[in-house]
DNA sequence: GGAAGCTCTGCTCATATGAGCAGAAATACC
DNA sequence: GGTATTTCTGCTCATATGAGCAGAGCTTCC
């Protein structure tokens, strides 16, 4: 025994089946630094078959690069969705299992994206919720400078946790050294004549001007199902919601109920629904969409694939779920 | 809406935390086969920097590079296992979850190994058991030409799985157009002279000495308990094997009996059984030693630490127990 | 049996990349 | 506050690598 140790002669010589030498080659390569020339070498092959046995190895998968890392993306799949839905942008964080909560990430990935965000917003038209909320904790003090944030749909006073929506658009004002614009008035009203009493006013008037006019929109949505704050909040009764989903509602964008097709689902409601329309979300230059998790693939797509934004911010699984990549048909049969 | 596709907006620009740069470079270089020179001018960083961000990222441990193949190695591993035991060689493969079983994958890489053995062996020493009829069955027709193989200890013919022993070394000797020579004797005898004269007899005599003279050695380790094959087949009772164990026993080399020293535990037993010597084994130049599953780290340390084999071929869970990089200890407390 | 296609091979050459180094910047230390 | 020491930066240059191509070897189909 104690021989001088070789190096490893069970590497050398003549393999026959080609994927098994693909295998050799690739430890060789990202296991062992050995150079494409050296593998030839070692295993009697030309530098340039090396090569080859390498590219097919990374295709076929037998080579698996990751990057792991809690604020790692997505890119080849943020590119799919670009190219698939004609957005301006996206962004997609793996949905990894262990490494920190979903909306927390995509809540860092949405206050990263409006951070880096080129022309600066002079202001920016916010939605509020859990989501948004979270966006405004990640968001860095000093994110930007001089931001005029504004609300683009009705509060949420009645809530019990009141006050998270004016917090979070304060937090995401006073963190950019702006100042925050609230909308003073409830999401819907009772009566239609209510709606446009109140819209008419002075102070609700000038917000939504200001509102409509905003360099960019940061917004998420909200599923059709009783949980939702609208119920919550009491602007809507756990009936309402269920004759909106027997209508065809998914979700809401911005207090607004929509269908699989983008479409207001009932006038008379949109009607009653105060803040910024649909329409001024699919025309905005800049409309930021962050939404996270399962039970919002329903709405995301209604979103994404009707042109109601222009970037999204989400995580891996929804983004497959809208790009048909998921087998949730398979998954819900049973 | 509907703008000209952008080529993701949200990746160029000035990124200050240096963790989250050398992700985005990351990305960019293996998610979307960007040039480091091309990920510079995005992120307004020299390709340097960018190089050597990628560096830091690898290390790191940001990028994982991983070969997922039921035949892939562990090469890393492979050559720590090589310095730390002045090993002539050793073969690791992943101890991965799912992806068949560990015995099987190790049979096949030990009969990769013996295939690949330049030069090729006359004659071949092999044990048998469950491992050693795995590699059997693992090798491939025509594995090598005119390879004599040869039994180095006593058989096991009380076994209810009678001729295992038997059909792998002529499966092993068939497959390479050789011969096998088996060695016509009980494991272990219940007398010294019985042991003495069977040794002594023409016919086990020249067996031995064709096994002793064998250009290399291939076997496994059983360990010591009571599912033992030797006390299936008899040779020892449960009881013989506390007995064993008390004394000191981890498991047995061609049925002799070791300690966690790689000593024999009981000289009186060891001298009843018949086959080639430990020295043998660890004065051979090729040895190889093939184990596999958690049961048989504490034997595989034995063996290995002692210099019994010169080749050892394992699984990576088996490779970190040898070189204490596993956390056991912890884990046996509770 | 032979031509037409196909894949596979080894090559040239342009490009991408890492090692190593000297100066700049940042940090620690007196 | 200044100097020593470390870390970081942008560079040159040698090397490693991938794209693209022409010929070899293979299959396929009449």
């Amino acid at each position: 025994m104690l021989l001088v140790p070789a190096r490893g002669l069970s590497l050398e010589g003549v393999i026959t089946d080609p994927e098994l030498l693909a295998v050799r080659v690739a430890e060789l390569y990202y296991d062992e630094n050995k150079t494409q020339d050296e593998i030839g070498g070692l295993l009697k092959i030309t530098r340039w078959k090396v090569g080859r046995l390498l590219a097919q190895a990374r295709e076929q998968g037998i080579v698996r690069i990751e990057i792991v890392h809690p604020r790692a993306r997505r890119l080849p799949v943020e590119r799919a969705l670009r190219e698939r839905f004609g957005l301006a942008d996206a962004v997609v964080i793996p949905s990894g299992q262990g490494e920190g909560d979903l909306q927390t990430r995509v809540g860092q990935a949405a206050a990263d994206y409006i951070t880096a965000l080129r022309p600066v917003p002079r202001t920016l038209g916010i939605s509020w919720g859990r989501t948004l909320s979270e966006v405004a904790d990640r968001l860095e003090q000093g994110w930007a400078t001089g931001v005029t944030v504004v609300q683009i749909n009705g509060g949420v006073s009645l809530n019990r946790r009141a006050g998270t929506a004016a917090t979070t658009a304060a937090m995401i004002a006073q963190k950019a050294n702006g100042h925050a614009t609230l909308l003073p008035s409830p999401a819907i009203l009772e009566r239609v004549e209510t709606k446009e009493a109140i819209e008419s006013d002075r102070t609700v008037a000038g917000v939504l001007e200001l509102a409509s006019r905003a360099s960019a929109y940061l917004y998420s949505a909200g599923v059709a199902n009783q949980s939702s704050v609208l119920v919550d909040s009491g602007y809507l009764t756990p009936a309402d919601v269920d004759e909106l989903v027997r209508k065809g509602a998914v979700g809401d964008v911005v207090g607004r109920y929509i269908d699989a097709n983008g479409n207001i689902v009932d006038p008379g409601l949109d009607e009653r629904t105060v803040g910024l329309g649909l329409d001024q979300l699919r025309n905005a230059k800049v409309s930021i969409f962050v939404v996270a998790g399962r039970a919002k693939h329903d709405v995301a797509r209604a979103i994404v694939t009707n042109g109601l934004c222009s970037v999204v911010v989400t995580d891996e699984a929804t983004a497959a779920s809208l790009l048909d990549l998921d087998n949730e048909q398979v998954e819900r049969k049973p």
